[in-house]
DNA sequence: ATACGCGCAAAAACCACAAGAGTTT
DNA sequence: GAAAACTCTTGTGGTTTTTGCGCGT
């Protein structure tokens, strides 16, 4: 995929790639200050911008976590990345699933990165958490809380986390047999209603769409938990919207009015329960009592994913802050340390990917493996075949009568 | 430097039907 | 509320086809 990793650039031993700080020239730089067009590592970051007020404001950005030599240009959450626009094209341009990766443009860092935690509002209501102490920070980062934030601070964090994970698009339970049993159907419906004209509320779907499906990390699982701490059984057996998340809901309708707020969260449920399974067919509803954190979310491979979930094209830079509704999802203000840690885990992630098919239903294969086939396809079976077929049922059936039992 | 063809590898598509899941009675 | 009957959807594997990439000319 990446022309890059195949030459060696990204060998996590070496640094040769990464850029040096333009103050220093001794160590990586991890920030891009526009004002000054330089790239600097994390401690001159913090002598220089801490200098003076007019320093404090120089808007910077982080740097690709990817190449590490160029400004990051958006944010992409699938992989916790900040990446850069070159490396956010190759990576996201390289196969349908890396397409439908959510990304987020990158905001600038605001204030001095280690200073005390500042609060930026945007429009669209979306609160940005700069600074953090590294305590009670988000594994990954996305949302960087510090301990002593107070519970307004944390109730918006919760109102973002919850409408980004509330708004994914959910791949829609369509009964309509035409497009069930037509996968180019299906996935004509889910780009095509990208632009599609008649689907006017679908495209909010697409801003905060499954991306987030594919964050399997399980910080994510645990995070869900730890805020809202709310039992998943709530969630699940009436589809009732847990008291915290009356602002859930007024965002949800804000979006989507004639879409039942359950449907979402039992979409977000049924993401992470097949996650654990094979992402194939989102639950129309989560009967299962399924515990979150008892999920093993990593387990299958993402490109599970690529069949069913909702996938857009990637929009044009220019048309992302149109079709990104509110809220968006600010990417946090990490310490070098953590943004360090990130970039270790992306890689680690990256690599590890894992592709291996998973069997669900064993007598499945079983029966697959025993059908027979014209060309690899599978072939209807003969008269005689049905026949040899029930015998063979039959003498199971005797058979098992000595106790010998079928295993498939 | 660019265009083209070739070989290879990986991914996608195709098929039928039992099993599973959901809905209705 | 439970059970049965019914309908609809999903998952399964071997082969072929398609797609993408690297390489040489």
């Amino acid at each position: 995929m990446l022309k890059k990793e195949k030459s060696g650039g990204f060998d996590e031993s070496s640094n040769n790639w990464a850029r040096v700080c333009d103050s220093c020239h001794s160590a990586t730089c991890t920030v891009y200050c526009r004002a000054d067009s330089a790239y600097l590592c994390a401690g001159c970051d913090s002598r220089i911008h801490a200098a003076s007020l007019m320093a404090s404001r120089h808007e910077r950005v982080w740097v690709c976590e990817a190449c590490e030599r160029a400004p990051a240009a958006f944010l992409c959450k699938a992989d916790a990345a900040s990446l850069c626009a070159s490396c956010d094209a190759d990576i996201h341009s390289a196969n349908p699933l890396a397409r439908r990766h959510h990304r987020v443009p990158i905001m600038p860092i605001p204030g001095t990165l280690y200073g005390p935690p500042a609060v930026h509002t945007i429009s669209g209501g979306s609160m940005m958490i700069g600074g953090t102490t590294g305590e009670g920070t988000e594994d990954d980062g996305f949302l960087s809380l510090t301990q002593d934030a107070d519970d307004t601070t944390i109730d918006e964090e919760d109102e973002n986390e919850a409408a980004s994970w509330l708004l994914l698009n959910p791949p829609v339970k369509n009964n309509n047999k035409n497009n069930i049993n037509n996968n180019n159907n299906n996935q004509n419906n889910n780009y095509g209603m990208l632009f599609g004209g008649e689907v006017v509320d679908d495209y909010l779907d697409l801003a905060e769409y499954g991306g987030d499906s594919q964050f399997n990390d399980q910080y994510r699982v645990n995070h869900q938990q730890q805020h809202y701490s709310v039992p998943q059984k709530s969630y699940v057996e009436d589809s009732v919207v847990p008291v915290q998340n009356g602002q859930r809901k007024s965002l949800i309708l804000y979006h989507q009015p004639q879409q039942q707020q359950s449907h979402h969260l039992n979409f977000q449920l049924g993401m992470e329960y097949d996650n654990s399974n094979t992402g194939y067919g989102y639950p129309a509803s989560l009967s299962h009592s399924v515990s979150i954190s008892s999920m093993d979310v990593s387990v299958v491979p993402e490109s599970a994913l690529s069949e069913t979930s909702n996938s857009h094209p990637r929009p044009q830079k220019g048309t992302i802050d149109l079709f990104s509704g509110p809220p968006i999802q600010i990417p946090p203000q990490l310490t070098p340390m953590d943004r360090e840690a990130r970039v270790l885990r992306y890689r680690e992630k990256k690599k590890n990917r894992k592709f291996e098919k998973t069997i669900r239903y064993a007598s499945r294969k079983a029966y697959a493996e025993t059908r027979p086939r014209i060309k690899g396809r599978f072939a209807k079976r003969t008269d005689v075949e049905a026949e040899v077929d029930q015998m063979f049922s039959t003498q199971l059936m005797t058979d098992s009568s000595y106790g010998i039992v079928p295993s498939f």
